[in-house]
RNA sequence: GGUCUCGUAGCUCAGCUGGAUAGAGCAGCAGCCUUCUAAGCUGCGGGUCGCAGGUUCGAGUCCUGCCGGGAUCACCA
């Protein structure tokens, strides 16, 4: 932990080392590093960075004032980069020298990977996400998932890690054999192209038409004198179900085919949504290709004896020495239960990547499912379950309370998009702008600015807390918002497009022994917080770590564009220095925002 | 009931390994476009950080208990 605390600041390190050094020069002893407590200081006081001087009292044996003040003097005297310092309470405030920062900004201006580290890493990170069943189209929930799975992994890339991302597609078991029989029996042989209809939302309404039928058939039933539990599993359609589920485990040539065809309706329906969300995998699995492979490791855990069989044929593992129950993994039928299958996706990809991590982006709801994955494969004999990571991330929820698809107050993907959509339209033409633009610029404008405000309405949440998800607020524009942050990016392109017509050149010049307003430093101040920010999101997989930043540097450029003249400056010196921090704070927005799998916009 | 998790302004959320007078946005009110994009900026009001103890020089942050919400404990996935 030091260590990952070394690399992030440079400024830290050099205060760190002085202040080790100053502990032995001032009070002949050595100042664990783990006691020094560095920090920003905090607007309303006068300085850059502040040393918390509690922890060193028992190393100094003096008060706190004194201490502070003679560890100031210190540093004035032994560190050039401080050039002044001043005491309050317990906080000593060190003030950076103007050149320090001006360093960092001749460094970092121009990089076009600023931020970024270099892949250095071989055993790459694969990360799971998405992961959708094919009976019923994508929604508010599977936009989380979608948005957190691309975010974290280009943060990780970012980061240097070696990112695989992969999808498992739950193509298999009772809930497609549902909307199979549905369109066979009412079906009329419709398809996607005949019904003009994305075919994940076809399959879908007869998901939702099976459960219909069905529910009147237990009605019938249960109205004749059955009891409803009774009802509930002898009714025809869903025996019917069932035996077709059994056909299917065989290879029933006609159920397979018609099976292939309709969950390849589901994927083209899935690949727009996915086009549309901006997500896409490096590899996609299938459960029907993983399920056999988690029977054999069944197999294999009864010949260890880590598993055992009951008398009706089941097969299950003992959970009780680590505090949890029995947990089944085959049926007495032999089939399998997703346990079984997730077993052998897990052991699947190993085989493919060998990682030093696996991510799973799957909701809260599966702790119980991921911590009984991970016993299992330890077990088994599989010391890489260690490396399984559940990206356990909150509900979203509804003013109304949760999303049930009974209730039908689901929130579907693809009508969330269109209305995102339309209200950046109608945005952008009640204010007006941009009436040059030609209707592709505009779609692609609304585009833009519609997954803007998505994405970020859904990643500036901390994943791992449940959301609220209130249809008003997302589509605001105005304040914490993505189109805030696009719009910023804009207005810095607007700047930088005037500059060079203006005959300006910014980008050659180092600067040097520049005064700066305190608009100005605070900027840069933050610009350099920018790579240990990236730093931190990767360590806690929290995009809602990069949207927090990338806000507040939005909201800090345009206090000093309201505050500082910029093209109209007379000095030219300043003129350039002004403009290359624009520059910089715009591709650090631009940077940041990709992160997030936002675009922004040139002009808006 | 067991386990896990969350509780910060009217609403939605920040608050890094414990540090200074707890911050934003929205909503409300009041200002700022003859000057670089007003999707912006400035100001005002709004809080016993669920409650009660404890650890500490110092607790929104750590520990215990309680209250309240959620998840999970399937031969569903």
């Amino acid at each position: 932990m030091p260590l990952q605390k070394k690399t992030r600041k440079m400024i830290n390190d050099l205060l760190t080392l002085t202040l080790i050094e100053a502990g032995k020069a001032l009070y002949g002893e050595k100042i664990p590093e783990n006691i020094i407590q560095i920090q920003k200081t905090r607007p309303e006081f006068e300085g850059d960075l502040t040393i918390v001087v509690f922890p060193l009292l028992r190393i100094s044996k003096k008060n706190p004032a004194q201490t502070a003040d003679e560890l100031g003097k210190y540093f004035v005297t032994n560190l050039e980069n401080v050039v002044t310092y001043n005491v309050i309470k317990g906080f000593l405030n060190l003030t950076i020298s103007n050149n320090y920062w001006l360093n960092f900004f001749n460094i970092s201006k121009n990089q076009t990977d600023f931020g970024k580290k270099e892949i250095t890493r071989e055993a790459p990170v694969v990360i799971e996400y998405s992961s959708p069943n094919t009976n019923k189209p994508l929604h508010l929930g599977h936009i989380r998932n979608n948005l957190l799975g691309w975010s974290v992994s280009e943060i990780l890339k970012a980061n240097g890690e070696n990112v695989k991302k992969v999808n498992l597609v739950n193509d298999r078991g009772i809930h497609i054999c549902k909307s199979m029989l549905a369109w066979q029996k009412w079906g009329n042989g419709v398809t996607p192209a005949s019904a003009s209809k994305k075919g994940d939302k076809l399959v879908g309404d007869f998901y939702v038409l099976f459960d219909k039928k069905y529910k009147e058939e237990i009605a019938a039933l249960t109205a004749s004198g059955m009891e409803k539990e009774k009802a509930e599993k002898e009714a025809p359609l869903l025996v019917e179900a069932k035996q077709m589920l059994k056909k299917w485990e065989t290879g029933d040539k006609e159920v397979r085919k018609l099976w292939a065809e309709m969950n390849g309706w589901v994927y083209d329906g899935f690949d727009v949504t996915y086009k549309r969300l901006g997500v896409e995998f490096d590899k996609i699995y299938y459960e029907s290709d993983t399920y056999l492979l988690g029977k054999a490791l069944v197999e294999e855990g009864l010949e260890k004896g880590v598993l055992f069989k009951k008398e009706d044929g089941s097969v299950w593992c003992d959970l009780s020495s680590d505090g949890l129950d029995e947990k089944l993994l085959l049926r007495a039928d032999g089939t399998s239960v997703y346990m079984t299958q997730d077993l052998g996706t897990a052991q699947l990809r190993y085989n493919d990547y060998h990682p030093r991590e696996l991510i799973y982006v799957v909701g809260n709801e599966q702790n119980y499912h991921f911590e009984v994955l991970r016993l299992i494969l330890k077990k088994l004999g599989r010391p890489w379950a260690e490396n399984i990571v559940h990206l356990s991330y909150g509900m979203v929820e509804l003013p109304h309370g949760k999303m049930k698809s009974r209730e039908g107050t689901v929130v579907d993907a693809d009508d969330l998009m269109d209305e995102m959509y339309n209200t950046a339209k109608q945005t952008t033409e009640a204010l007006g702008k941009y009436n040059d633009f030609t209707p592709v610029e505009a779609d692609k404008l609304y585009h833009m600015l519609s997954l803007g405000a998505l994405k970020y309405f859904m990643l500036k949440v901390d994943p791992r807390k449940t959301m609220m998800f209130n249809p008003a607020e997302s589509i605001d524009f105005n304040g914490n918002t993505g189109p805030f942050i696009q719009y910023t990016h804009a207005r810095i392109r607007s700047l930088v497009r005037k500059g060079k017509e203006l005959g300006n050149n910014w980008q050659s010049v180092q600067y040097k022994d520049i005064e700066m307003a305190p608009k100005e430093k605070s900027l840069i101040k933050l610009l350099y917080d920018y790579p240990s920010t990236l730093e931190q999101a990767a360590q806690n997989f929290s995009p809602a770590m990069i949207a927090n930043y990338v806000y507040d540097l939005a909201k800090e450029f345009n206090q000093f564009y309201q505050e500082i003249t910029i093209l109209k400056e007379e000095d030219s010196e300043k003129r350039n220095f002004r403009l290359a921090l624009s520059e910089f704070t715009g591709n650090t927005i631009r940077a940041a925002m990709k992160l997030l799998g936002i675009e922004v916009p040139e002009r808006m």
